[in-house]
DNA sequence: GTCTATATGTTGATAGAC
DNA sequence: GTCTATCAACATATAGAC
């Protein structure tokens, strides 16, 4: 690749997120990193001097991300459903390049993690939980949507649908997935 | 022909297992296990030649397991919500010991198995959905359970549910794995 | 910020004795 | 079937030069 990056500490976290996708945290080494973007392993050392730092790092910036999210969704003129239409499609996303969901692929490796890194997931996690819950509570509110569990069990049912169905496409195939995704869509429709 | 293993062969796939579903595949070594059985670590390498060789005996146990529930499932004079009640229990009694379910876990490290394991891990894949669907479709057939997927679908929602269920629980807690549970037997009640 | 060079431990694995 | 002994390869990590 003869794109020259601009921050190197960006290509580092944009690869980790890559590698924990496709492989998993506890299957990839900073020598995978340092020789993907042709750089030495010192280099990445730098940036994030352990392993868990750049951990830490990727799902800080995950936080982010969603915090982003979290306050772009609330826009008016988008329907709910439009709504979790968007975190759909970001799953679809994954499942087309055989990725699958960052906090999935890191919770097998949960136990191998120090304390301060399980606390940042726990707060991704809940971000995550928290924005669709408001999806869908504002959704049933206005009678966009319906659904006879709370708000947050619907969201716990949906996510979980979600992160095992991109991991199920692995092994089974995409059709799966897709049929898991329209069952999604039509279990809240009213 | 059936070759009665040795106990510590049997030992190794049992503590396999079970490294597996608290810290993950990639995560744990052979120095694990012989230290564990207070053996060395070419007796390991005796019974399982390959870590491979151990993943493929671990996921062969599962699916002679699953077989075995496969045909002890269709016995007569147990309800199909008593049948649902027994794949959920063996989902809580992983979450109560902080395990996660296998095929979940080893879904992680899917791209760095070989071709041999993949097929494998499909095969029990299926036989568990088989398993589900057939009791769903039965349930559904005889009036004792309602649902509007197709049997094959609301077994891939429900065992989604489960498998990131007791993923999930390790971060934000029991409490949402168990709404998790009730909301699907609810689903299902007719 | 990146490099060279190096340290130190671990991993998966094997040969051959008992 | 288990042991001792040993291995090359790799992992994470640091010191110090440029």
């Amino acid at each position: 690749m003869t794109v020259r990056p601009t921050d190197t500490k960006e290509e580092i976290l944009r690869l980790g997120t890559e590698l924990i996708q496709v492989y998993g945290y506890n299957a990839f080494s900073y020598a995978d990193i340092s020789k993907e973007l042709d750089i030495k392993n010192a280099a990445v050392h730098y940036h994030f001097p352990g392993k868990e730092d750049l951990l830490a790092g990727i799902i800080d910036q995950y936080i982010q991300r969603y915090k982003e999210l979290g306050a772009k969704i609330n826009a008016p003129g988008i329907t709910a459903k439009q709504k979790l239409d968007v975190f759909i499609s970001r799953y679809t996303d994954l499942c087309e390049q055989n990725k699958i969901c960052i906090i999935g692929s890191v919770c097998s490796d949960y136990n191998t993690m120090p304390e301060s890194v399980k606390t940042k997931l726990g707060e991704l996690i809940e971000m995550v939980l928290g924005i669709v819950e408001k999806v869908l509570q504002q959704g049933k509110k206005n009678g966009e949507l319906d659904f006879p569990e709370t708000a947050r069990v619907k969201s716990l049912l949906i996510m979980t649908n979600l992160a095992a169905g991109v991991q199920l496409a692995r092994i089974t195939g995409k059709k799966d997935y897709m049929a898991i995704c329209k069952s999604i869509i039509d279990q809240v429709s009213s």
